[in-house]
RNA sequence: GGGAGUUUAGCUCAGCUGGUUCAGAGCAUCUGCCUUACAAGCAGAGGGUCGGCGGUUCGAACCCGUCAACUCCCACCA
């Protein structure tokens, strides 16, 4: 078969992807081999496949397929979760297209629409993951609104209310004015902006003359929401205020001023105006001096009635206007520029309003001792550990209860039911809740009405180690006893609270155990800039594209070669290019092996064993390094050691030794072993690279089985001798090459050697591969100085390259001599440490030792450079 | 304001408990090559006083102190 002149990824990507599905390789289900389970960070049904999905499951395939092939029953589960703001946005903004009001609909019709607009669009990803190569069990796609794991949220909820976890109260929350929903703290991103302090007069009451007293605000339009006028009780300048009353602008409430430490006297003016329902901290002297509260802003951000000016108007355009006012009625007294932070909606971004509401929260307290133990005492490892244990550690000591009550339709409704006099029961369905009510109050008194909220998506997906198993459905189940816990769980550091705290907490809580041994987080995936991606840089690249242009194998090598563990990912196509180069190296390799298959001469034996033996000892130390590298999640460093064994060690070195000459035959020895080398290394590179190394398994030989399943057998011993012999080699083929490149030797021009050395049997043993490495002609021994040669000091050797070519003495003599002084300089070096005394007495022997030897070889090489130079 | 991390060649990073010739790799750069697998290649080369200062030690990129710069996380000062 004739093979194309360079790698072409798109066809036989798609040809390998379908075999495997079709062989069902990925396919777990329990048997007596030990698991290893991989549940996938459910990307939302809203996603589109993006540099750091590509990352996450580039390194989770990677695992899974060392695994798979490592003996372990391996389970990667894949699956989405239903992001419920995003998608209810997503779904809303969709039906506004179409000039359906998601405000006219009953929550069953927009339930519809939702559920048709994920079967359209939720399951793109899944194509993606798989054009990626992912070896996902597709039969075991899960998805958080599940019938089953409806099912389990409602029961986890049911069962942390019974114990007294979850419970309902006002408090102030976090409100997304434009999803008209809670948000929990985790959900908001503060930003520093630049905002500005206007000073206001609110004018005191039992003054003659009009004296006021002036607060700084950066948000003027509460203004109507104040309910008192707030001093420091030490603060000389207000002291006569205390107990006096003074009118809020515009609207002449009759407000008090009160004294709390909590006032700073540095910052504004001293005086702080008191607004209840829009600041936590007004909220909480509101609750000590028992203020009134007044909210003035609506659920949409727009200003309430109670606000009484500008009703109806957003917050923002609403501000503008009242500063216009104040400016105009003299209230306004100064505006200053001010650095501040806004707290933003993570889904929705829009600005997030301190809010007083009636929401459900979990107690975190009780749950995030063992969670945090877990960690502490090794049970679940974290890599890497120093950056983010400290973090996990800070968190689960001052974790604060969470609010998980979301008012939108797209989700897990809240199994809470009222009666019309507002009592309550919590049960998994109607029915058992009318059961409560009965038992409780003894009658239900109207109709039942089942509490309109939805859970909060992370609500559900902290229970995913364990649902994707049926394992709260269906406790003790086949498959739950089998794959849990996970074995590693790998996702990005920006979700350690929202879902890895969480998932912990959920796992001692409902399995006693730990939901996974290892949690591996990625960096960042940012521009080569360190720029993070974002869609007004436009620096964000189109994934598909990239395979389209590169190839899977290409784009996972240059994504894997670029994250050193734990750091953030400098993404630059460069290293794209450097994975396609790669598989083109691959592929010539494999022509060149293709090669060799029609020169097999059995009648020939194998005339030099040293290129092989080599090579086998070769590939069985690395395959050590690599090994252990992957244990410790060093990725990218394992991919860097695979990628110099095949393209140095094996393409530059080994493949040119074990070479035939022109037109020569190659035993079958060589060739044999030469193709279970390459088939050894395609095995190791598989799991980085699954497509082109599944292609060359099956071009290098006839093969009954499929390389993504083939389990490692790489049992071999590396023999140091040979090894030592191969690193020697290596050093006289590059003294040689690099005297013949700086006498402009052409590659075609044959020179001869004459070795002068104490021990020629390192030589006998690689000579042959020596020879058609530098072109020599012979080689041959002897004590004497060949004459019109260039001289090399090679060790303790003196190699003298004769040819045709004049020989440039002078330019010789001048390297000679550099390396001389080079040599005279650290014998100084080295004897100086000797003669220390100190040094002798402390250091260890074993080091003193190393010294004493180095001294005294650099003392036989500085005496063959001497004679080297005395015969030039 | 609190905490964590980083600082080694032009770029991205290795360098494990301080000691094999005053530090390694990949990419980039430079030189020479279309050598019968590969110019998406081959053969070579150059490039760093390991952020600054001080200390411990016979010996420091590595340990300690200090300063500086950068990054991230957390935090209710209007």
């Amino acid at each position: 078969m004739e093979l194309s002149k360079n790698y072409l990824p798109d066809t036989t990507e798609a040809r390998w992807y379908a075999h495997w599905l079709e062989k069902g390789y990925f396919n777990s289900s329990p048997d007596n081999r030990k698991a290893f389970t991989v549940v996938i960070p459910p990307p939302n049904i809203t996603g589109v496949l993006h540099m750091g999905h590509t990352l996450n499951e580039t390194v989770q395939d990677i695992l899974v397929r060392k695994a798979r092939m490592s003996g372990f029953n391996a389970c990667w589960v894949p699956g989405s979760d239903h992001a419920s703001i995003a998608t209810e946005a997503r779904v809303g903004n969709m039906l506004k297209e179409k000039g359906i009001e998601k405000a006219n609909l009953t929550r069953e019709e927009f339930l519809k629409y939702t559920f048709e607009w994920k079967e359209k669009y939720g399951n793109i990803i899944y194509s993606q993951i798989a054009r990626l190569g992912c070896s996902v069990d597709w039969n075991r796609v899960s998805f958080t609104m599940d019938g089953h794991y409806y099912k389990a949220v409602i029961t986890v909820f049911v069962d942390l209310f019974n114990k007294g976890l979850i419970y309902r109260g006002a408090r102030m929350i976090n409100w997304d004015p434009a999803a008209k929903t809670a948000l929990s703290d985790e959900e908001v991103e503060y930003r520093d902006v630049e905002g500005k302090l206007y000073f206001i007069r609110y004018y005191l009451e039992e003054s003659e003359t009009q004296n006021y007293i002036l607060i700084a605000t950066q948000r003027p339009e509460t203004i109507m929401g104040d309910t008192a006028i707030c001093v420091n009780p030490a603060d000389e300048r207000y002291n006569h205020l205390h107990g006096s009353f003074a009118y809020v602008p515009l609207i002449n409430r009759r407000i008090p001023i009160i004294a709390d430490e909590y006032v700073s006297t540095e910052f504004g003016t001293g005086a702080l105006k008191v607004t209840p329902a829009h600041d936590l901290n007004d909220y909480n002297l509101g609750l000590k001096y028992n203020l009134e509260i007044v909210d003035t802003l609506n659920e949409d951000g727009t200003l309430s009635e109670a606000a009484q000016l500008y009703v109806g108007e957003d917050r923002f355009a609403a501000r503008h206007k009242i500063i216009s006012e104040l400016t105009e009625k003299g209230f306004l007294s100064k505006v200053e520029t001010y650095p501040s932070r806004l707290g933003y909606s993570q889904r929705s971004g829009a600005v997030v309003e301190p809010k007083i509401s009636t929401q459900w929260f979990v107690k975190m307290k009780d749950m995030a001792e063992p969670a945090l133990q877990a960690v502490v005492n090794g049970d679940i490892r974290i890599h890497p550990a120093d950056r983010f244990l400290a973090t996990y550690k800070y968190w689960m000591e001052n974790v604060e209860d969470w609010c998980i009550s979301r008012q939108l339709w797209w989700g897990q409704q809240i199994p809470a039911w009222y009666d019309e006099e507002g009592n309550m029961a919590v049960a998994e369905t109607e029915e058992k809740a009318r059961a409560v009510f009965i038992d409780r109050f003894g009658l239900i008194r109207g109709e039942l009405r089942q509490d309109e909220d939805v859970l909060d998506t992370w609500f559900s997906s902290w229970l995913w180690p364990i649902e994707v198993f049926h394992g709260i459905s269906q406790p003790g189940n086949n498959d739950i006893n089998y794959y849990y816990p996970g074995s590693v769980l790998v996702t990005g550091q920006d979700i350690i609270f929202f879902w890895v705290a969480r998932m912990i907490m959920a796992g001692m809580e409902y399995k006693k155990q730990i939901p996974f041994q290892h949690v591996y987080f990625t960096g960042m995936v940012r521009d080569k800039l360190g720029r993070k991606m974002s869609k007004s840089l436009g620096n964000s690249p189109d994934l598909l594209a990239l395979i389209d242009k590169y190839g899977a194998d290409a784009v996972r090598f240059g994504i894997m070669i670029s994250s050193p563990a734990g750091n953030d990912l400098l993404f630059d196509e460069g290293s794209l290019e450097q994975g396609r180069n790669f598989n083109n190296k691959l592929w010539n390799a494999l022509k060149l092996v293709k090669s060799w298959q029609a020169k097999v001469d059995p009648s020939q034996s194998r005339a030099d064993q040293f290129a092989t033996s080599w090579f086998e000892s070769r590939l069985y130390e690395a395959w050590t390094e690599i090994d252990a590298l992957i244990d410790q999640f060093r990725l990218s460093e394992a991919l860097k050691t695979i990628y110099s064994l095949i393209w140095d060690d094996f393409c530059s070195w080994y493949l040119e030794w074990a070479k035939p000459g022109f037109e020569q035959s190659v035993s079958p020895d060589v060739y044999n072993k030469t193709v279970e080398f390459f088939t050894e290394l395609v095995q190791m590179l598989h799991p980085f690279m699954p497509f082109i190394t599944e292609e060359i398994y099956h071009l290098l030989a006839e093969r009954e089985d499929d390389l993504c399943i083939r389990p490692f057998s790489v049992i071999r011993s590396k023999i140091p001798d040979v090894l030592q012999d191969g690193i020697f080699l290596k050093e006289v083929i590059t003294a040689i090459r690099e005297a013949r490149t700086k006498h402009q030797f052409r590659s075609r021009d044959e020179i001869q050697l004459s070795i002068d050395t104490p021990s020629p049997d390192t030589y006998y043993r690689v000579q042959h591969v020596l020879a058609k490495q530098v072109n020599a002609g012979t080689i041959e021994f002897s004590e004497r100085a060949a004459e019109n040669a260039i001289a090399l000091v090679i060790g303790k050797d003196k190699v003298y390259i004769q040819s045709d070519k004049p020989v440039n003495t002078a330019g010789q003599k001048e390297g000679l001599l550099k390396e001389l002084d080079y040599l005279k300089g650290f014998i100084l070096s080295v004897d100086n440490k000797l003669r220390n005394e100190r040094f002798v007495q402390h250091a260890k022997p074993e080091v003193v030792e190393l010294e004493r030897r180095k001294k005294a070889d650099a003392e036989t090489k500085l005496k063959v450079l001497q004679e080297s130079l005395a015969n030039l």
